[in-house]
DNA sequence: GCGTTCAATGTACCT
DNA sequence: ACAGGTACATTGAACGCG
């Protein structure tokens, strides 16, 4: 019988030393299944050293008796694009691959033994075409065998499954839930502080509330947690940071209470694996914060941030409950009410979010093969390797093991000195995926490159500019066929989308693919110049980069040509006059010449640059501001200075007025050391990028974090650490508190005036002969001061 | 002893 | 734990000053 059904998750099984694949799957009449193949093959290559006979190694590997060895093949297969022999090492067990690989390599005739390090469940998906997060179907057979798992079918695989063309997604059931531990203690702890909420809610619209008793025994609370999930039987459990913390910590509580964790479709407990991901069998485990990075405007990265981004939850309507405030609210009746809805919230943040994120997680899962559960915390090179692996195996490629290299930097992307000042009408032309079609191109690839030990291939080679690294012209190498595939795949969605109506479930599927695909395609440079790469060749990202720089030089010259002014310029992109005929003449031009797509992206119908790069802020067509590197969009300044400086930059480049935009700054001053700002706008945000311990100077931000430790606060690598400047001597790291430990009275304002304010006005104004000093000029003493409602509206 | 200078450190941004 | 290029604030030691 045959069954479609789309695949969940999978995992490895070892049944008394017979290797199992099981599949967990949807099928689309909302069936769960487990399909069970008996017959996965394991295996690992010995390749061999040049002139070599590749029967004498198949000799002398017969001679090293290792018992679970089920069969020797010779075969051929390319590494780095060259041919080799090799021996195809299949065993009957996965595990003992890495140890038998270790004893081949010292075989004679034997240069190395390669795939030994894929995991075993990869391997499967790789040599079956089997992808998660899609559509199969597979010939099977009802499973006689007693399996302890809880699904409505089980079947045995007669044939590995088909993937099949079909795009809708099958009922998935989503369960999320978000927790609150209550802890005086600091961070909680699990050993000795209670799980005393739980807020569930599930995608057909259901919400639960389970919490602890008074004495704050969560024992019936994880029980009942257990059940419920059992009962909702949900093929995806949703949480923020429950990747980290919720399930560790859920696991932990339980173990002390001597209960089970048993929320999957097994009767194991999650375990974390060796990726980072907390895996559930049977089901996917998904933690939003994963996919916090697609967000690059969210700063600090919290749930309460990311819904209000997201447009979930707007967090102005809402009550935002710190850690440090939540034994106070559970503790009091009347403050509970108060915890019940912030939790209550947070689920339907949860929600909402993985509305909004789900596809996108789901069409990544799919494009690179990694299941649902474990995309999100692959991190991009990972997510790319995996996505190559999977293309080139049908080529032949083998793939390489990971090597330690050493870190050498190379050249990269031209950045121009921009003409500082106003400038009307300016038109930014921008490299369509520049360094991609530059791959594409100049076929750049770990299999084209040809050392300058290696003879010249007949076909000839092209030759970077600069850095002269040469890639054979033929035949393509696999970077340019997967590239190729990518670029054609995404035209073709948008060309799918443009038939649709947006908003409608077709569209927003087809809008996740194309972002899948767009973010695959754009992290290929970076990956061929990642160190930790297995396909990692230098010369690849290198000579990408130097093609990269003779691009817009040459772009350059030829809008100079045409007699356009070019104002500014970065890596892939020219900021010029906007003449639409010639801008028409030179896109066609360079596209000709250089055989690569260039486009007006933006117009600005005027654009202000200081002296410095990467920072600009225009005036679009639209009436809108665009404002690149400024403090404005920069997460690390109080938000009072952000404010100012947009303000500014909206007064400089509608009005033009320098005069009006001072007036706005000494008002604004005025009104900040009257209080009347608010004590939010104040904190300043960084990032602990290491252990407090390992800084080298002193600095605010790992000050107010070693503040917050000695109150019991665990940070970790990767925290923000919000604080704010309070008034005392010394030096300003000194002064810092974190903001939930400091009250608005102890702030220095003046800090807040003259280091935050006034630099980020001045950065500004100074193009205009403002200067500091005059910023910091108190109101003086006119009648008609303007009021802050004059320019921010009442 | 005290103010100034400047390289080093650290963070976040741009493409 | 995808790349390099860049701006900017702060620290802290070196420097200059007698």
């Amino acid at each position: 019988m045959k069954v479609t059904f789309w695949l969940l998750d999978l995992n490895y099984e070892s049944n008394n030393d017979v290797p199992e694949i099981w599949i967990w799957g949807v099928t689309d009449s909302g069936e769960r299944v487990l399909i069970i193949d008996d017959h996965p093959i394991a295996y690992f290559y010995a390749v061999l050293e040049e002139n070599t006979d590749p029967s004498k190694v198949v000799e002398e590997i017969n001679k090293c008796h290792l018992k679970c060895v089920s069969s020797l093949e010779i075969v051929d297969r390319k590494f780095f694009g060259k041919p080799v022999k090799a021996v195809k090492v299949c065993v009957k067990m996965p595990n003992v691959m890495p140890e038998y690989a270790k004893t081949l390599r010292k075989l004679e005739g034997v240069k190395d033994c390669l795939e030994d390090d894929i995991r075993f469940a990869m391997r499967y998906l790789i040599d079956n075409n089997v992808v998660p997060s899609t559509w199969h179907e597979a010939e099977v057979t009802e499973d006689s065998d007693k399996r302890d798992a809880h699904v409505d079918k089980i079947y045995l695989a007669k044939t590995s499954p088909r993937v099949l063309e079909k795009t809708q997604l099958p009922p998935l059931r989503i369960l999320g839930f978000s927790t609150i531990y209550y802890s005086k203690e600091g961070s909680p702890n699990s050993e000795r502080n209670p799980v005393v909420m739980i807020s569930t809610a599930t995608n057909g619209g259901e919400q639960k509330q389970l919490l602890a008793g008074d004495d704050r025994n969560d024992k019936p609370l994880l029980e009942s947690f257990i059940e419920y999930v059992h009962n909702i039987d949900p093929d995806i459990i949703v949480g923020y940071g429950n990747n980290g913390q919720d399930w560790p910590y859920l696991r932990a509580r339980c173990k002390k209470h001597g209960i089970r964790l048993g929320v999957d479709r097994t009767q194991t407990e999650p375990h974390t694996s060796v990726y980072g991901h907390v895996s559930l069998a049977g089901r996917a485990n998904l933690d939003l914060a994963d996919y916090a990075g697609e967000f690059p405007e969210v700063k600090v990265k919290t749930l309460a941030n990311l819904a209000d981004y997201l447009g979930v939850m707007k967090i102005e309507n809402r009550t935002i409950i710190e850690d440090i405030d939540i034994p106070d609210h559970w503790d009091n009746k009347e403050k509970r009410k108060i915890l019940k809805q912030f939790s209550k919230d947070n689920t339907q943040c949860i929600m909402g979010a993985t509305e909004a994120i789900l596809d996108f997680a789901i069409q990544l899962s799919s494009l690179v093969s990694l299941p649902l559960d474990h995309v999100g915390t692959a991190a991009a090179g990972f997510r790319v390797e995996s996505f190559l692996i999977k293309k080139t195996h049908p080529l032949g490629e083998l793939v390489p093991r990971r090597i330690e290299q050493p870190y050498r930097p190379y050249a990269g992307g031209l950045v121009l000195q921009p003409i500082p000042g106003l400038h009307e009408n300016i038109a930014v032309l921008d490299f369509k995926s520049m360094y991609p079609n530059l791959m594409i191109v100049h076929n750049l690839s770990p299999d084209t490159y040809v050392s300058p030990k290696d003879p010249v291939p007949p076909g000839g080679v092209n030759e970077a500019p600069e850095v002269k690294h040469m890639f054979r012209k033929e035949p393509p190498g696999f970077y340019k066929e997967v590239l190729s595939y990518l670029i054609q795949v995404r035209d073709q969605i948008r060309l799918g989308m443009s038939k649709l109506k947006a908003g409608t479930a077709e569209y927003r599927l087809l809008d996740a693919r194309q972002k899948a695909v767009k973010i695959i395609t754009n992290a290929s440079y970076g990956y061929a110049g990642w160190v930790g790469a297995r396909w990692y060749v230098k010369p690849v990202a290198e000579a990408a980069a130097a093609w990269g720089r003779h691009t817009i030089m040459t772009a350059i010259d030829m809008a100079k040509k045409e007699n356009l002014k070019v104002v500014y310029g970065d890596t892939d992109s020219i900021f010029i006059e906007n003449q639409p005929q010639k801008i028409n003449h030179l896109s066609k031009d360079i596209q000709e010449k250089m055989g690569l797509e260039i486009k007006p992206d933006e117009i600005y119908t005027r654009i202000f640059f200081t002296e410095a790069k990467k920072r600009y802020a225009g005036l679009l067509t639209n009436g809108k501001l665009d404002i690149v590197g400024m403090e404005v969009v920069r997460g690390d300044w109080a938000n009072i200075a952000k404010k100012v400086q947009e303000k500014v930059l909206e007064i400089i480049l509608k009005e033009q007025s320098p005069k009006k935009a001072t007036d706005f700054v000494h008002e604004f001053i005025y009104e900040l050391r009257q209080k009347h700002v608010s004590y939010r706008d104040l904190i300043i945000w960084k990032t602990l990028t290491k252990p407090a311990e390992a800084y080298e100077v002193n600095a605010s931000h790992v000050e107010a974090a070693k503040m917050l430790r000695a109150k019991g606060w665990e940070l970790a690598v990767g925290d923000k650490i919000g604080y704010v400047v309070v008034a005392g001597e010394g030096r300003l790291y000194e002064r810092v508190k974190p903001y939930m430990l400091a009250s608005y009275d102890e702030v220095d304002l003046e800090y807040y005036v003259e280091k935050q304010v006034v630099p980020a006005a001045a950065r500004i104004l100074e193009s205009f002969g403002v200067t500091e000093e005059q910023l910091l000029q108190a109101r003086n003493g006119q009648k008609e001061t303007r009021k802050l409602t004059d320019f921010f509206g009442a």
